[in-house]
DNA sequence: TCAATAATAGGAATCATTACTGATAATTTC
DNA sequence: GAAATTATCAGTAATGATTCCTATTATTGA
């Protein structure tokens, strides 16, 4: 059964608060600040189960992993200037094309990864 | 100004020649059969080589990146029980939704992956 | 043929993540 | 409430894919 920590629940609740796709590193600065001799290995012990709940989900950018507290169905645009990762809602994607190319096979998920450049990086060019 | 490499080129021609999205360790132990001294670091080396110049491209699955020799614009399924990864073709996916939630970005590429259950896996449970 | 230098083999280094271990603290049972 | 149970922790070592380093080898333009 599974107990109640101070730590995942200070870990959960940075993941909801960020909009920043934050990493596990990122994380372990942010709740350090309330429970300073918290433990790198804690963190990411957390995010994987709080991950295996689906309380929050993951975005593999590059070799690192980022998460997010957003629950909604969504996807992600990523510049490939600055790094930023930012949520894109699409209403009505048309799938049928993807789901006939695949025939007698199961669909549980569909992650729909843009690369690009954002606004800022265009206007700095 | 880049010079001919026996290496480069069987590393080349076994992403060509494969339709099984290949690691690095595979294609190590592949060329290997043919140049058995080749070194581990020249895969890799080459393989981001490749990648740069275009010739062939990566696709990552969780944290290692596997490679591809189909330059046609295509997508990815991925088997979350065997693991198999196989190329899929989308005619005219309607990704209006997507670009009209994206104001002021510029949008280089667009990656599809599609997380589910290959025939042979749904067939043996 | 030969000098210039790209590319190599082999191995060490990197870095995100996971695993291990003895201590701590949340929950259960009495 | 106190003792027993055990999930969770802090700290640190291990892992594994990938990259970097260095002395040597091989390609190529003159």
């Amino acid at each position: 059964m599974q107990r109640y920590s101070r730590q995942r629940e200070a870990i959960r609740k940075a993941v909801l608060a960020s909009r920043q796709h934050p990493t596990a590193e990122d994380l372990y600065a942010e709740v350090k600040r309330d429970i300073p001799n918290i433990s790198l290995g804690t963190v990411y012990r957390n995010l994987k189960q709080l991950t295996d709940q689906e309380l929050i989900t993951v975005y593999q950018d590059g070799n690192i992993l980022r998460y997010d507290g957003n629950q909604d169905p969504h996807h992600h645009f990523h510049c490939s200037s600055c790094g930023l990762v930012e949520d894109v809602y699409v209403a009505e994607l048309d799938l049928s094309g993807v789901t006939e190319s695949l025939p007698n096979v199961q669909c549980d998920t569909i992650r729909i990864d843009i690369e690009g450049t954002c606004q800022n990086c265009l206007q700095v060019e």
